[in-house]
DNA sequence: GTCTATACGACGATAGAC
DNA sequence: GTCTATCGTCGTATAGAC
């Protein structure tokens, strides 16, 4: 706050980025002005403009960044066999979810707002992170310990299930991150045919 | 489109709200303007105000007929002991939603384009759907034909299973509403710990 | 690298003619 | 009941000073 000018392209273009992501998460993307995103980082409305070819891009931008690291995080999980690699799945992507909320509901809501070459990419991206947990429940059934009529729905009905995680937690509410979990991972498994071992 | 006036207060009325539905579902309430509502039912944009006060108001009427038609239809179901009840849970839920999509879209996204008095007011009647899928659950889990650990958190969790159908149902795909609804019945049964009988 | 100033159009909403 | 015309504001994006 102190210093008005200067040179700060590599701290401030990170700033714009972090404030454009809390203000589309918070009143949506058309909702927000760019005034509104430079009034927060403290700069000038012209001055993003050194930092992003116009508002869509930060939107694109923020987008495809979240979803290459959920791919990249989820390439960091270790193989398994199908039922330990379920319940690994869900607490993954609860924990990514839950440490991310912002992100996540930019990724969920916003995508109408992308223009359509940019929505096919985010999409590409997001197939393949489906492809990955579908993979997991076509192995289950191979194997005989899932049971799912269709494995494609089921990978869309789970995620939509743990995704929604987001809409309701709050930290320090009545439930720890561990105990939901804990929870969620439990009724995916069920939900997929595993009758646990409790 | 023949004759340019007239009295016509009887169907412009809900041919505004038809077509604010339509716009807000495809682009957002954010992104949708007065003038393209106009446009869309085929009248100058100050024509409008004679059907509604502001756009908030119409959103908001939106929103408000969705969630009382929602628990209007809810109360019609029969009584049944909770597994039958939750299966039948599943099943309206899967087919109201799926004859709504543009109004569950707009009832799930535009929650935070409404000003706090409409969103206090909508939120109400959001928990009141939701507490008659608790109460079952709560039911289920006392005669102890359901294993839940929390039923809260799957009050939340199978809701938000349910409703992600609308995130990729589309009429003549793959599956039919049938199918799709007793998939689903099925997985939220046994989500909550019911071993089916086949 | 950020500023001020500005171009130009669209916004929600209203007033008054018909 | 709908129109045209308009108010005042705000939108994205750019130009040029410093």
């Amino acid at each position: 706050m102190a210093r008005k000018t200067g040179s700060h392209s590599d701290i401030t273009g990170p700033r714009v980025r972090a404030a454009a992501l809390r203000l589309f998460a918070r009143h949506g993307y058309a909702a927000v002005s760019m005034r509104q995103i430079a009034a927060e980082v403290g700069v000038q409305a012209g001055a993003l403009y050194l930092y992003t070819p116009d508002k869509q891009t930060l939107l694109f931008d923020l987008m495809q960044g979240h979803m290459q690291e959920l791919l990249a995080a989820l390439a960091h999980l270790p193989p398994a066999p199908p039922v330990a690699a379920l319940n690994q799945f869900a607490r993954f992507h609860i924990r990514f979810h839950l440490d991310r909320p912002e992100s996540v509901f930019i990724a969920y809501m916003e995508l109408r707002n992308l223009e359509p070459a940019n929505f096919t990419a985010i999409e590409a991206l997001r197939r393949r992170y489906e492809a990955a947990l579908e993979a997991i429940l076509h192995a289950g059934v191979a194997e005989g310990v899932f049971t799912l009529p269709d494995t494609k729905l089921a990978t869309l009905a789970l995620i939509a299930m743990l995704t929604g995680v987001t809409n309701w937690y709050r930290e320090g509410g009545r439930l720890g991150r561990d105990e939901v979990e804990a929870i969620y991972a439990a009724m995916a498994l069920r939900a997929a045919g595993v009758i646990p071992p409790a």
